[in-house]
DNA sequence: TGTTGTGGAGACAACGTTATCTCACTACCA
DNA sequence: TGGTAGTGAGATAACGTTGTCTCCACAACA
């Protein structure tokens, strides 16, 4: 045999017709034996197992998945924003565990907001045969989509809808959830909320935007284009921009962060100031910590392991034949008080 | 055709014959046309690319792999603890801008500390055919995988050693860092250091402990059993032991935590106890918002996107027939002082 | 003009597997 | 005893692609 060690070598990989030689069967034999089909004597199966394990034989999942009727490749494809941060991550992990337990290897894939790159990763899950996909889209036309859809490939869009194309969706209710957090502040006192929003072509941010309007509205205020900075994307830009806020001759009293940075970004800009006893603050998104920091801070939770879960749910099922119509989930969102967001509204802050 | 929609429905895919058919070209032509292979007519190359975009033709990468004679299926599979963690989740990402980098295509899995789940996940990447894997192992017997190498997959161990079994391998220095981050600890005149620790099977978890002991017995001290407390897996485990430490008769001035969860537990139980002035405190890896607390936790940052950049560098440079000895790369830690390091040992909770 | 070389394109086999068809054999009943 | 199911296993083709070989047209040369 030819020198092992780390780098590659050459000892190829036992193929079914090996391991039928061994075992002294036809190559069909061996096929049924991987596949459990019933139809094979218990000792022939045996020997052919035998000589399997001898061979350290391994079935190659391409070939299997070019020659079968179905043309399944066990695979599925997660396309999130971006694995690192926590949401995506917990998501991966949700619909990771749901594939295990089916036997299926996910491809993953960050899209970071990049429409670009979402169709390059498409693209490569659809060379891949994948399938399914699970995605968060960056894009604002999924009609690309249709293709793959029409080839079988069923696709769960997540936190974000499809847009001119029909498939099943899972979403937080970003628009309730975030009219919850400002009737929160708004109950306690505030009149001047500030809104830290990410980029506006996020579906999630637009429609938090939007409930931060409702709730305004319902207390029968209008939004101050002044306390209202949108297209934020990291913790410095929002600690700059909130900074700025509340370094301005009529500063806002509370923060509403629709997104765990943008939260964070704000506490900096708060804590800064020495503030954190004055300023109430409500984010989007719970996030790791936010109960160890003093004020602990009150969040909206989103639950993306359940967002995740009826995702996975959905994918398998229509992975399986479901051919019903499409399905649009709501996962709700769940206000926890923690301190931060409880802050009355100041005499010498508030406004005139 | 067929009603579209979000179900399964029965378009099958072009295939390189009908876009051959369509521009009227044979099938190798079109082969070359996608492969890029500079033989072909510019004008019959414009014919093939335009039938293939008109039928939506994507290629078939198992179809591919299973005929080309490098086998290669432009997927590497990436096996962590658990990607929900951040520092899988930060190594994950980095090595999947490496992977677009090169158009492949990245295969992740959650290893959870099971040795029964890494083998499932490594016989997943066999049967896929991945052409190489970056794997932080849970299992102490890597022998297994002699077979896979043999095949001429290419395996790098990231976060913990092979054992019996010649790989690349890239690690924080743990134990190095653990000694620095000790040793700090006594220079603030603290004695009796508390060692929270992961399950001992764990490699790292192993030389964070050697570390602490080389540090105490630099200072010519020993360690004392009450004061280690390992197998500790979640904060809340780490919570209640540390707080069990701090109400002993004879607690501890200072705590060092092995990893992030316990770092966060022996924070908690601290807190509980209005002790966050009086204990100290460092941490091995750092985390989100170690910063914003109060005092700040000093930590002993790895640098896990280092780790996964030169973990894929190694990779792809065996996928492109590097067949040199293996390589062991050392990743140091920093230590980083933000305040509950730094609290010095007090008079009223000195040891005798 | 005939020969050789060259470059572009097609014919065909093969990769490792599964679907289909066929066949040998047993068991059962009339 | 002959005929008919039923069952287990092999022979063969095919999936979509790439490697190899061959062929043809055309240019270059003696």
């Amino acid at each position: 045999m030819v020198e092992g060690g780390p780098g590659r070598t050459m000892g190829s990989r036992a193929t079914m017709k090996e391991v039928a030689a061994l075992a002294r069967v036809s190559l069909k034999t061996v096929s049924r034996v991987i596949n459990d089909e019933p139809t094979v004597n218990a000792e022939l199966a045996q020997r052919v197992r035998r000589a399997a394990s001898q061979l350290h034989y391994q079935p190659n999942f391409g070939a299997s998945a070019l020659r079968r009727l179905d043309g399944r490749s066990s695979t599925i494809g997660v396309l999130l924003e971006d694995l690192s941060n926590p949401f995506s991550a917990t998501i991966y992990r949700a619909v990771e565990e749901a594939a295990v337990a089916r036997s299926v290897s996910v491809l993953g894939g960050s899209i970071e907001e990049d429409p670009r790159r979402e169709h390059q990763l498409t693209s490569a899950m659809s060379r891949h045969r994948v399938d399914g996909v699970i995605i968060a889209p960056a894009s604002r036309d999924h009609h690309y989509l249709r293709q793959e859809q029409m080839a079988g490939v069923p696709f769960v869009f997540i936190d974000r809808p499809p847009r001119l194309l029909d498939a099943d969706v899972v979403l937080s209710d970003s628009r309730a959830g975030s009219l919850q957090a400002v009737k929160h502040l708004l109950r306690h006192g505030h009149r001047r909320i500030a809104f830290l929003g990410d980029l506006t072509t996020i579906y999630t941010a637009e429609e938090r935007y939007r409930g931060y309007c409702d709730a305004l509205g319902g207390a029968g205020l209008s939004p101050d284009a002044s306390l209202v900075a949108r297209d934020l994307r990291t913790i410095e830009a929002a600690q700059l921009v909130a900074g700025q806020l509340l370094d301005s001759p009529l500063p806002p009293t509370a923060f509403y962060g629709g997104q765990n940075l943008l939260t964070i970004g704000a506490v900096r800009a708060i804590r800064e100031r020495r503030l954190q006893q004055h300023v109430a603050l409500v984010g989007f998104d719970d996030f790791l910590l936010s109960e160890l920091l003093e004020p602990a801070v009150s969040v909206v939770a989103q639950d993306p392991a359940a967002i995740a879960r009826e995702a996975a749910r959905l994918l398998f099922a229509r992975i399986d034949g479901d051919d019903g119509p499409s399905t649009k989930l709501m996962i709700s969102t769940t206000l926890i008080a923690r301190g931060s967001g409880e802050i009355r509204v100041t005499t010498t802050a508030k406004s005139s």
